[in-house]
DNA sequence: TGACAAACAGAACGCTCGTTCTGTAGATTA
DNA sequence: TAATCTACAGAACGAGCGTTCTGTTTGTCA
């Protein structure tokens, strides 16, 4: 076996360590990790950190306090390609890591969540109660979705022109165009959405 | 001064702990909170975590580790989006959130994503491209989304029943019901969905 | 069947943790 | 102006922390 053989580590431990922090969000103590892990001596425990360190899953603050690596939130990501004969994308190939801050958000102090009132957009899939991910940003381009400032209210709308003027056309026919007198205040752009449904 | 008046606490302190929280995702020691309020005792430190205890900042594992408490990531959505003096009353009803991860993924373990194929699900608001989030079980109730195993491709429809058994419909017209003969496979229920758009 | 490595168990140890107690400067109240 | 309260500082202390070292068991391979 030669030096470079990655360790092995045990993906059921990392699965266990990431139930306790979604459910506390700070990562245990050995010993509650041996507890958590069914193993009954610290030095093992020592021994699995480390590897998970290894493989960016843990890592150390300033301070020497063991705390979440860059890999630690990480989802599975199945393709529907996927041949799922036996549907353990744990060791399938057909599968890419992510997390879902990264995917929506590009750029973090710009970029905030609007939770979105009513169904004018309902032809864009885009329904009530779902949170909008905006890039905030004082201008647009025609056809992107924004989200505007109308009568001191946030609303989404597609922007387009019309004879020469910008004009705010909802996705459902039972709402009208908004023809903003005057200057049309644009908070940002839809960049993402985030629905929860459990 | 009566008993009841509640305890002054720092939000300013509150604010740097929010800050190394959103750093290094850990809560730290007493020592380091010191150093990070600018205190050199640690039993100021304590008494200001008592406080922030009190008030739902802060909270304790089964553990006795301190960790963020329900009021933690508490951060109203207008404090970061809205424009100077303007009412907000499409964001004022909710809360930041920590991460859109933490929105969406509540049992990390068993939980993987799920690229959409297809628009067979679009009256339902689920378009091409986005991605699910799929709580993984061998099971559903009637009326959830889930994702089924059907001729070894992923596929997502409403989980309904007909004639004693259950079939796969979808959220479009233009689609047919799958009746699957045999046992039907279930991969897991939809408990979000998350689109990109830029 | 013997050699060897991996996966644990267990104890020992120094050090850091959070608690508790005492002390004090400044502001507030009576 | 005396008493009181708040916001800290500092030291002492026991308990628990993570590290390290030394076994022991189990699986693998030749």
């Amino acid at each position: 076996m030669s030096l470079n053989t990655p360790r092995q580590l045990d993906p059921a431990y990392l699965e266990k360590l990431q139930d306790y922090y979604a459910e506390h969000k700070v990562i245990p103590s050995y010993s509650v990790l041996a507890t958590l892990w069914g193993i009954s001596a610290k030095s093992w425990v020592s021994e699995c950190v480390r590897r998970f360190e290894e493989a960016g899953y843990l890592d150390w603050t300033p301070d020497k306090q063991l705390k979440p690596g860059g890999r630690f939130f990480e989802r599975r990501l199945a393709d529907s390609t996927v041949q799922a004969g036996l549907p353990n994308p744990a060791i399938s190939d057909g599968y890419d890591l992510v997390t879902i801050d990264d995917y929506l958000v590009r750029v973090p102090s710009r970029t905030s969540l609007v939770r979105v009132k009513g169904d004018s957009m309902i032809d864009a899939g885009i329904h009530e109660g779902d949170l909008l991910v905006v890039e905030q940003q004082p201008n647009a381009n025609v056809g992107e979705i924004v989200v505007a400032i109308v009568d001191n209210e946030f609303t989404v709308k597609y922007l387009e022109r019309e004879k020469g003027g910008f004009v705010l056309k909802p996705a459902n026919k039972a709402y009208p165009v908004i023809r903003p007198r005057g200057r049309l205040e644009i908070f940002g752009v839809m960049a993402g959405l985030v629905r929860r449904t459990r």
